[in-house]
DNA sequence: TCAAAGCAAGTGTGATCACAAATCAATAAT
DNA sequence: ATTATTGATTTGTGATCACACTTGCTTTGA
């Protein structure tokens, strides 16, 4: 009996530890790797291999390449014929292809959440924009990573408002798809001058704040747009650079 | 140098066996796994073990267990907490989450295949439509798996034609999460009386075929729609009933 | 000097093993 | 008769090994 007691006991305290389904390794570099990915750590064209990932991370092969076989499906990487993987290379055709889908998904996502964010969610994205406005006044570091992570965060909040469990996954992979390329476009914008992106999204909170589905969806695809035209420009001009 | 000879003969034979990089057990395994998914063979809430699977498919675990990872970063397979997975269940509003996303990303493909389609892919669609009505001519068999099957070709088919290699992938991920669903409403329409598919199919290929790309998306709409709306009220039905 | 053959290091893939957690069955206790 | 506990089987996960293929470099031959 007081061995059932004690089982009971330990069972609470792992209740506790991990609330539901302990994490596996495979899922930690999984994470990792889509962190690493949407951040924009590794290059466009950069080849990864299974053992030099896994020495990295500290573990065996078997979690690694579980974790880039789903990253390839999400098409967030590349497998080459070679039977190596590679993060993909920007193309003109590519980036055009992922903004509009982009546009499309992400759109409609927002303006699904703009008829269902409460005050609560507001409050919560207002929150973000104000530790962006911290960051941007003691502007002495760059700070890109952060910078990267408020960004997704306040974009994906909004998006978890949206309801719906199919959309969200997409926009994901498409965050994922576009990731490589965006960090390009920020180091771009640093040296080019850059726009307050703050700017672009106190009009979308603006919008959600009124529940103007449509002023939202044009705020948005303003927001997301400007880094890729501003990508699709430089793209063009070293294209054209190396045809003369 | 015979020997060279005969390797230089053997590379001859590979490369016609296998044109491009032999094709690996875990992509059989995988390919096999969604062929099943979206011909609707599983049926949902169903669970799926690494070992039976392997079993069915006559090779060790590791192969499908790659193949269940990437099928559950799709959404095609959920995982659940007890690290077991199985085919997620139907429910009423995923049925609406999964109708929307599919008119809204199917719907784009096809206005941008409609600018884009030439006689040579307009052609190839009418004989696909040709080959439903010879195997509607002897009803005497319902073969629902070739149903299936020229059902996605037909689709697919135009998708191809958007030219976009994001919006594709994300089609097929819809389709396989919608793949047990749809199974289930096909059997329900041989049991109703169904309607025939083929002069829904038939209204996308004239507005194909004339370049309207505003018709096209709503014929498709029209076309995607019926089973889910049907499989709807079938459930409500159910619902109501244990209500009672 | 240069090209081709050969070798060696590295890489992905599949199979197998070890282990922990979960599931189920049967037994025991109330 | 019903519940709780124990034990056995099954299952997913991670590690390791064996093999085939690729890649890059060295060495050999012209």
């Amino acid at each position: 009996m007081q061995k059932a007691a004690i089982e009971k006991n330990n069972e609470a305290i792992a209740a506790q530890l991990a609330p539901v389904g302990r994490e596996t390794v495979q899922d930690r570099v999984y994470s990792e790797l889509r962190r690493a990915l949407i951040g924009g750590l590794f290059e466009p064209s950069q080849v990864l291999t299974i053992r030099g990932l896994a020495d990295a991370l500290v573990t065996s092969t078997m979690p690694v390449r579980e974790a880039l076989g789903r990253l390839i499906t999400e098409k967030a990487l590349e497998a080459l014929p070679n039977r190596s993987v590679r993060v993909p290379p920007i193309t003109l055709e590519r980036l055009d292809d992922l903004l509009r889908a982009r546009i499309l998904i992400e759109g409609e996502a927002i303006a699904l959440a703009a008829a269902r964010m409460g005050p609560r969610q507001i409050a919560t994205i207002e929150t973000i924009l104000g530790e962006w406005d911290e960051m941007r006044a003691l502007k002495h570091k760059k700070d890109v990573d952060r910078e990267v992570t408020l960004n997704q965060s306040f974009h994906f909040e909004i998006y978890r408002s949206c309801g719906s469990a199919v959309l969200i996954p997409m926009i994901e992979s498409l965050w994922l798809q576009s990731g490589p390329c965006i960090r390009v476009a920020i180091y771009a914008f640093s040296e080019a001058g850059e726009v307050d992106t703050a700017q672009y999204h106190r009009r979308i909170v603006t919008a959600l704040a009124t529940q103007d589905a449509q002023s939202a969806r044009e705020s948005l695809v303003a927001d997301i747009s400007r880094p890729f035209t501003f990508l699709r420009s430089k793209l063009q001009a070293v294209a054209a650079k190396d045809q003369t």
